[in-house]
DNA sequence: TGATTTTATTTTGCATTCATTTTTTATAAG
DNA sequence: CTTATAAAAAATGAATGCAAAATAAAATCA
């Protein structure tokens, strides 16, 4: 009867809203399953959230699996409709938009405060990956790219040391997951070198601490990315 | 027995988190009383949340009043502990300075969007507000001050014209709240003329549009705002 | 046949119940 | 009188039960 092919994502640690992580409980374990289910796009867009399904698959109550799906709402990545149950919630181009500014405001932010604090070692890190990302580039290698290009972003964050900002900003990135955004942008070649060229000032503005510089050099960063994930003349439902 | 004093804070339909305004709902209706009588300080920092008080007070079962909570859980407002309940999550200097610094970096990104699409009737009236908030300021009248001060900053968010935005920012502001930093504030005369001077240079840069220059004069405001909030030697806990 | 009403089934929201764990109170020992 | 131990009370986490609502299915009529 449950067509959902779930294989029990437990190891999958997500660190996510940070006052939630009752490991021990089932409704802490059951909430980052549940997220990553979701976020992986084993559901489809706008689809129902199965709760009898569900509960089979992860062998729990309706109320554990219930105070999960509230959360989730809350979070954005489902919309709870009254007497109707929880739906997949769909990003339109103007959510995405939304989105990949407030991202872009937030690794903006990032990209200020790393430079008041990153360590030398922790740059250096950085650079190697940049270093390989070029090497990736150069070989047309858009899985390794775009791994180097998460990392490099992700390590700019952590590099904040600002857990509050890591977790709203590990919030937001859970619900553009979901959209298939990195095959729009693999494709365009000329996007592939600008962002390239976007990164190398990336780097040097971190090298010099110009955290105000930096953050500029993000934002706009994410901006173009956006604009290379999203179809040209795409509405943006303003 | 139960020592809470609450009286029915219905009506106040604070939008928060965006994909949960279940109207017609139980749990719905509860997490935004709920959340706005943490808020309000009814609990003292961290206090055990009282579930069976709870539950007698809004005349509901534990279900939906579980629910709630971990939602709250989830926006930081209080923390679950296994087995051991609910608490109100208490801030600490660190916490603070955290929140600060991304409440900092979402009003930066606020200024710059803001600049992108603000007309000028919205700009009249933030000028209209400070206006009123400099007359406030000479009169020494505090109270009408901040409320000024309050609503410039809540006016610039919503010209962004982002609800993702919106949301986020909202999240992290209730659990500011909690704390009566406006005190500390007010007392501090020297800040309150330096921020009147800031705010000059805020609204100034919004009339230029120049985004980027006020995206560093929004985060610099509110990081000279934490320092006046934070005492001098507060401990940051790194 | 196709649309519409009626009935059955499922799903949802919430209350209630139950087994554990924690906290409190009472009791005993040093 | 203080500290340690044991028993009682309360709380938490999760499963189950139940009424109302929504969806699906069947029956009726045009």
């Amino acid at each position: 009867m449950s067509e959902i092919s779930l294989d029990e994502h437990e190891g999958a640690a997500r660190e996510s809203a940070e006052a939630v992580r009752p490991s021990g409980t089932l409704h802490g374990e059951l909430l980052v399953a549940l997220r990553d289910f979701i976020v992986e796009g084993n559901l489809e867009d706008g689809a129902r959230v199965p709760e009898r399904a569900l509960c089979e698959r992860f062998n729990i109550s309706r109320t554990p699996l219930r105070e999960a799906l509230k959360v989730l709402a809350a979070e954005g990545l489902i919309e709870l409709l009254p007497n109707r149950g929880a739906r997949v919630r769909e990003l339109s181009p103007a959510d995405l938009r939304e989105l990949f500014d407030v991202m872009g405001g937030l690794e903006a932010l990032a990209g200020r405060l790393a430079c008041e604090r990153i360590t030398d070692a922790e740059f250096a890190e950085i650079e190697r990956i940049h270093h390989e990302m070029y090497h990736f580039y150069l070989r047309r290698d858009m899985h390794g790219y775009f791994h180097c290009n998460q990392a490099i972003h992700q390590l700019i964050v952590a590099a904040a040391g600002n857990a509050t900002l890591t977790a709203t900003y590990a919030g937001l990135a859970g619900r553009i997951r979901r959209v298939r955004y990195s095959a729009n942008l693999a494709k365009d070649r000329d996007r592939l070198g600008e962002a390239m060229r976007e990164h190398e000032a990336i780097l040097d503005a971190l090298r010099r601490r110009a955290g105000s510089e930096l953050s500029d050099i993000l934002f706009v960063h994410l901006r173009n990315k956006l604009k290379a994930a999203q179809p040209p003349g795409a509405s943006s439902d303003e």
